[in-house]
DNA sequence: GATCGATGTATCGCAGCGATATAATCACCT
DNA sequence: AGGTGATTATATCGCTGCGATACATCGATC
């Protein structure tokens, strides 16, 4: 997850620690946290597995005067790795935290995959829905008000997220047969 | 939270780890998974520190041929500890995760917790709803399309919670002063 | 009598968060 | 000139929690 936007920032520009999670944070910082207690663990890992490596810190003698930072860019396995995890977009990758990740990268992600992506997660949504639909009709047991409540809210929320899926899905429809 | 979920089950009945999991899961499945991998950790974290205890096997002879489980009960010092997480709904309470799983427990909980939980939850999700509105209406960088959506998404996700939210609190007060 | 699904307990490795430490620079005020 | 606080920047620690997996027993169905 970490690891896929990582991968997908610096297929932008090679970036320094900092400023990763500064782009995260403003891309997706609403859906999710990116701290750093996960960020240099995770570039450390990458750059174990040969995925970035550090640009000489040299060519920055023309800004001096600013701290230390190492910049990171995207080796050609890292590349390759990015476009592997885009291939096998499978079953994790439709959870609420792993679809917004996705989402933000679209744009640079093949047609054919953003619709694999889109119709794996309006599957998801609809399984939950129709949990949370089963729920809510299930005779017997009386269930608390408070919890009822909640299931209600979830239900609409997930419906309405079906919705807005199909709308997306139906729009990558008519933007394939232009 | 895990640990506040379990002492608030084992507040209704002593019970084993399967069924607390699937009590769990039949009351939040749609919300959190709530996996045996922290669920029984979980509960040897609880018991060293003495707020649940194993409850004597001795006892299920009658139903025997039942394969062996393990009974949990709440020690007085476990009501305690629930009693504290409540008093103490701080921050970390109205984060996604936790308001879902305090919610589930509202009817145990005092009428002033209840509201202050559901407010604090209400000021958390405003705070989100500003930030999506914000990062919407920003302009100079162009945003990527598929971001926007998911940030028009978002929005208007945020704000039927915060609707949601205020009926809720109106119900409490109307319940207030009877 | 075989297989399948539920019941049941448990561990392992990993991802990721929050808090925290450290330190240099910058903008601003006085 | 000096102080103060925000921003830039890297890094670690302990903890929570998940997914996968292993193992074992039981009841039902075929």
């Amino acid at each position: 997850m970490f690891e896929f936007a990582l991968l997908g920032l610096l297929h932008e520009a090679p970036m320094h620690g900092y400023e990763l999670r500064k782009r995260l944070h403003d891309l997706l910082g609403a859906f999710r946290a990116f701290s750093y207690g996960s960020l240099y663990p995770t570039l450390r890992r990458l750059q174990r597995a040969g995925l970035i490596v550090e640009e000489g810190p040299e060519e920055s003698a023309l800004s001096w005067g600013r701290r230390a930072r190492k910049v990171y860019k995207l080796t050609p396995e890292g590349k390759e790795r990015f476009a592997d995890l885009l291939a096998n977009a499978g079953p994790q990758t439709w959870d609420d935290d792993s679809f917004g990740v996705h989402l933000a990268f679209f744009s640079r992600t093949p047609a054919e995959i953003r619709m694999r992506i889109l119709e794996g997660r309006r599957r998801c949504v609809e399984e939950r829905r129709e949990g949370l639909r089963e729920r809510l009709t299930r005779t017997g047991e009386q269930i608390d008000r408070y919890t009822r409540e909640l299931h209600r809210q979830g239900l609409e929320s997930t419906e309405r997220e079906v919705r807005w899926l199909n709308e997306l899905i139906a729009h990558e429809k008519s933007e394939q047969d232009e």
